[in-house]
Parts: C-alpha cells; structure tokens; sequence
DNA sequence: CTCAGCCTTTCACCCAGTGAAAGCTCCGGT
DNA sequence: ACCGGAGCTTTCACTGGGTGAAAGGCTGAG
C-alpha cells in the first residue's frame, strides 16, 4: 500500500518513548501502537531499532520496557543529574539536621519535576517519584519555581483551572496571584496541608544570575510544624546549593 | 541534490544522543555534525525537532544540551532509577554504619554502569559517577557482575585485552578467571587497590531468580580496610535488596 | 570594510519508510 | 488432534518525508 501523509519518522520514534510511564512501566507491541496511534508494523520496525540501541529493552515477557542507555543518556541532563550531584550533599545535611523528607524540583513548562528526594524514614510519607511531575499551584517547590517563573508562565497557569487536591488548595487565581506576591516578597513558600492533609512543606528557591532554576523543600507532618522555624533552615540551603551552581557554572 | 543511501532516519536521531558524553554534555551544531558524521543540515533538522519534543535543550549560548524530558524518560528504565528506589535506603543503612562510599551498579554489555553512588564526606574519594560506564575486571562491582554473567559475556571479556589501571589489576586472562571462581566460591569480590592505589572495595551480588542483576559495594581507603570484616555486612546489604527486588517483582 | 565561522532555509530528487495483508507461533478450548 | 484467536514477524509495491549541496543570514574579529 502507499504512505499516507504521516508524521516524521522522528516523531514516530519519540511518541513510543512517549507510551511509557510511571503506572506503565512495560509495554506489549500491540499496546504500543495502541497508545501511539501507529500501525503494528511501524511500532515493530521503530522499537526494533531502539531496542538495537539500547533505549528500550525486551525483557524475557516480550514486553518492552525503557532501557539504560537511555538512563544513562538522560542523566547527562544538566538539569538532572547535574543539580542534583551539586544538590545532594546539601540535601543530605539538611535531612540530619531535621529528619524530615527533603525535595528537589525544578519547573519543566507548566508543571514541575521532582529531581531528588530524601525520604525520611519516620518523616511522614510522601507519594512523588523522582523523574515524576506535578503541577505548580500546591506545593511548596511548585509554589516557589511559580512565583519566579516568567510573567508568560504564571498567567497561563492562572487562565487554566486549578486543580483541588484538598479543601485547602488555592484554586482562585486572584488568591494564588497575591500568595505568589507574598512568596517573591519573603523568599519562601509555604503550602500548609494544599497537597494532602497531612503534611505541609516550606520551600525555598535556587538562584543563578538569570533567575530561579530549581526549588528546594522540607515536607513534614502538619501538626508536628514551624514553618517560620524551618524556612531559614530551607532558605540557607537554597543559598547554599545556588552559591555551588554558580561556581561550578563560572569555574 | 539526491539522497545518498544513508542510514535509517532513527539511527541518526539516536546517533546525536550518542554524541553527548560526561565529558561533553554541551555541543553546538556544527559539533554535533562533526561527531556524527552528518551533514550540517540533517544535524539542524533532526536536534530541531528533539528540542521541540524536550529530548535535547538549546541554552542561550546556542548549544545542544540533554533535556530534562529524556531525563524523565530515562528514569523510568527498571534498572535504573527502579532499582535504585530499592536499593537506596539499604545503602543509607551501610553509609550509616560505616561512612564510607557506598555504590551500586549493573552490568550493560561487556562493561558495568553505576546507578547509585553514596559518597562518604570523610571516606576515600571516588571518581566514579552516577550513570557512567567502567570496565568490569577492575572493580569490585565489576567481579561481582562478571562472575555471575553468562558464560558468553565472561569469555568475550576474558578474550579481549585487559586494561591495567594500577599494578594490581588482573590483566591476566588465567588469574582473572580463577578470581571469578573464587567470587562465585565465597559469595563477595574484593578489589583491592585494582582500581587506584589507595582504595579498596568489597561487592556482593544483588539477586533475583534467574541470577545477578546488580552488585552494592563498599569502597574504602586500603590501609584503613578489613575486607573479611566488610563482606559480610556488604553481603547482608545485597541479601536485603535481593529480597525487596523480589518482592516487588511478584507483589 | 572584508572575511571567517556558524546557523538557517531552500529545492529538486529519491530511497527509507510505509501499512495492509499474509505468514508465523504459541496458547487454551473442544 | 484440530480449531480459533491473539500477538508477533515478514513481505511487497508504492510514495512522501528526508536528503544534502548550496545559497542566504547573522555576528564578531581584524
């Protein structure tokens, strides 16, 4: 048969890598081409290819799933793993000092992706994923990486609904502007309960001369909370993290 | 002008990822074409339509650098960020009883691939990192994972030069072999001073039914170090991951 | 000013990619 | 054993997405 107008081949390639996700984590071909919309002999001939390379891997199933090398590829991100190398050891002192869980996140469009976590192990629970998204109108990063976005940003975040995750999310654009006003104002966020009703988190922004590129975070049970109390502790990491980023930037 | 025949349309997509490196993680156009073989106008298209999709991010300096979109993607790899999710609260437990370097890794191909790295501030540096490659007779990780391999991985390995890192480093196809033995006999590799002089490390394999998947070890300064002392710590530290990785896989 | 280096766009050509369909393999049911 | 179905692999004639040389921009150095 003949082509039809298609999509390019590259889109083809990046729709597959596309299909997998946290709660799919492993794919058959007939649900790739399912979740692409692609014929199953495109899918075949495409995921052949990867697999060749290494981006996805055949497990023993005959589904795929993603493969390291594209793990090891996506760790070159500078905004991965490269915060996070700079990060990590600050985070670290920062989980001594309170034992609450630790978050590190930056703003990826309209949302916001966890880079690190430290998981307290008697903090209270939190239910992200590194290398997951959430959006930017809850949590305390979110909050925070919202705030210093640019102007074009925070208005298309504030035309959209706000989704409500508990009775104390900020879902009025008119409150959310005025509590992003007052987080530029003071230099960290709070979200007190906005995400589950358990916990609240404070955050604080890291900076480069061009502006905040990454949000760093303490989560901790509601009820057992200071936020005045933790947000320099959160304040002084933040700084700490931005003064590394800058000098490694520079050196 | 006519297309030459050429390569597949994805193998030079995935040949532009291949181009980036630990050591070059920020490319302009023309270096992407350089590294590739490509001609500058394929080079355009191709990183033009990865930008558009966030597997590659154009800086403000013009350069080509991996997206956070393929880091995302790239988390998602079992092997990687899955099977370090298990393994990392097991390795804050040997951090915290040891302080010295705690690392993780699996085998890709005929080399091993680092997953996890916990480094202690007062222990032996290391220069290994996160997501980077090494050869697999050196280390103790390495040993771990070469023992365990199938027997087709062991003897291309043993077939092909080995490269000497320090004095100490088994180059000798005969020695390396009988060392495999003794790691399989005994349940623990010991690399000591292998890889650099100063340091010492002891691995334990990480198992699922069907065989290794993955080695934690300890790395220590050598004149500080009881190998006999560490194994069998190292190798609790595998039996508990072991076990969570098959719990996780069944459950 | 010119030159060199790098990025972007154009354009006529054509081969890599296409997708329906046939073939294959492995099950589970009868 | 036989059949039917579900999923994977391969074939084949056709064609439009991809191609790359070359021209056009845009900077910044000399």
């Amino acid at each position: 048969m003949r082509a039809e107008p298609g999509r390019s081949v590259t889109s083809k390639v990046l729709a597959l890598l596309d299909a997998f996700s946290p709660a799919t984590p492993a794919l058959t071909l007939s649900e790739l081409a399912r979740r692409t919309g692609l014929p199953l002999s495109t899918v075949y001939r495409r995921a052949a290819e990867l697999v060749a390379w290494g981006a996805l891997e055949r497990g023993d199933d005959g589904r795929y799933r993603i493969g390291l090398r594209l793990w090891e590829v996506g760790s070159l991100a500078p905004r991965g793993l490269g915060l996070r190398e700079l990060a990590l050891p600050v985070m670290e002192d920062l989980y001594e000092v309170t034992h609450e869980n630790v978050q590190l996140a930056v703003r990826q469009d309209l949302e916001l992706v966890f880079i690190e976590r430290i998981a307290g192990r008697h903090a209270v629970p939190v239910l992200t994923r590194v290398g997951g998204r959430f959006a930017l109108h809850a949590t305390g990063v979110g909050l925070v990486l919202l705030a210093h976005a640019p102007a074009e940003v925070q208005e298309q975040v504030l035309a959209a609904p706000l989704e409500r995750y508990t009775e104390l999310t900020i879902t009025d654009p008119g409150r959310l502007r005025r509590c992003l006003a007052e987080v530029r104002r003071v230099g960290y966020a709070v979200s007190d309960r906005q995400v589950t009703m358990d916990a609240l988190s404070v955050a604080a922004p890291i900076r480069v001369p061009e502006g905040v590129v990454a949000a760093i975070s303490l989560v901790v049970a509601h009820d057992r909370a200071d936020p005045v109390a933790l947000a320099p502790l959160v304040q002084a990491a933040g700084r700490v993290v931005s003064r590394a980023l800058n000098s490694s930037h520079q050196g």
